[in-house]
DNA sequence: TCACATCTTGACCCATGAGTCAAACTTTGT
DNA sequence: ACAAAGTTTGACTCATGGGTCAAGATGTGA
């Protein structure tokens, strides 16, 4: 049946996120992916052609679930609060659930332009989320940035990293002050 | 004689710290290290004990030049001054000598104990030279910070990836006044 | 020129890990 | 109960890459 296999699927997707955020592209071999599943590695061949296919399912998967979680948020209300919904949640997730997700969007420079493209459109989805508040609060004035790429740049660039020093929920609501400082208007 | 030994011994830290960026810990092995040096593999053995010993060098080395020249900025002036001089510096040899330093940085989790105090001890003396200008500016009011701690990191994170979209003078201009918003007094 | 130390080489060993595949096992539909 | 489809296995090949080492090359000093 249809659905077993996609939970299958799904399974070792997650299972592949896992240990790609905790090692990286090159160090993740499939033999661990497999054992963590209790299988061995040639089932995982019976769901992908390659370790790249497979890798590049996980990154996607994951990256597209956390997207629709954001994406889910309410749409209404002003941009600050908008933000810092967008801001807390992105943080909750990294620290709680995917505390390894650093390395996972780190993709090596060499990879095939099929791979890479499917990443790159993952990111631009994540990025435009964030966009489309940053760029309505500098256009009500309610937000004052020295310029919207950079200022996203740094967004992505503190929350990505929050795993590796954020804890507490206390530290959470910290960093998320403190990136909402990027936006603030100045004296 | 030792000053030739010292030279060749750099040669080695800087081609495998390049490398190293480029392709991440297991990505980099050191055949490739050596043809770029134009050297054969056993060559390097005769200075390093292991690939560990190497690269944990290579990665000291680098951190440990890029923190003397931070170090070697003006100590004196207000606060915001310094801090601004900083930041641009450190994004300047980021973007233009180091472009792939991001990865280098991020120590696998699985490394012996040495290796990762090694690799801690840096990232702390880098750390201590914007802590004191932040904490500084912080007691005389110049500044006004959520906490000390998630603003440091903040401020890490933005310029530890500022080659992955930064390429101009313009470019490194702005991000820089960005993340000084960090410690903007606000409205 | 000779002896001694300092490199450098290239062939070698060995473990790891990607990818293959025929055979066996398990479902599912009839 | 049976057959076809779906799934898993484990043993296999092969390339890569860390690490070793005896032998040769290059330098240095007397």
């Amino acid at each position: 049946m249809a659905r077993k296999r996609g939970e299958r699927v799904r399974a070792i997707l997650a299972t592949a996120a896992d240990l790609l955020g905790e090692r990286g592209y090159a160090g993740v071999n499939l033999e661990d992916v497999a054992e963590r599943l209790d299988v061995t590695k040639g089932s995982l061949y019976y769901y992908f052609a390659s370790k790249d296919e497979l890798v590049t399912a996980a990154i996607e998967a994951l990256g597209a679930e956390w997207t629709d979680r954001l994406e889910a948020l309410p749409a209404h209300g002003p941009p600050t609060e908008r933000l810092r919904a967008l801001l807390r949640e992105h943080i909750r997730i990294a620290v709680r659930e995917h505390p390894a997700a650093l390395r996972l969007f780190l993709v090596p420079d060499e990879w095939p332009e099929p791979q890479r493209d499917r990443i790159k459109a993952l990111r631009h989805r994540h990025d435009a989320v964030f966009r489309a508040v940053v760029e309505e609060g500098a256009r009500t004035g309610e937000f004052a940035v020295v310029a919207v790429d950079p200022t996203l740049q740094v967004l992505h660039a503190g929350m990505s990293q929050a795993p590796l020093w954020v804890r507490t929920d206390r530290e959470i609501e910290q960093l998320t002050e403190t990136l909402l400082k990027l936006v603030a208007a100045t004296a």
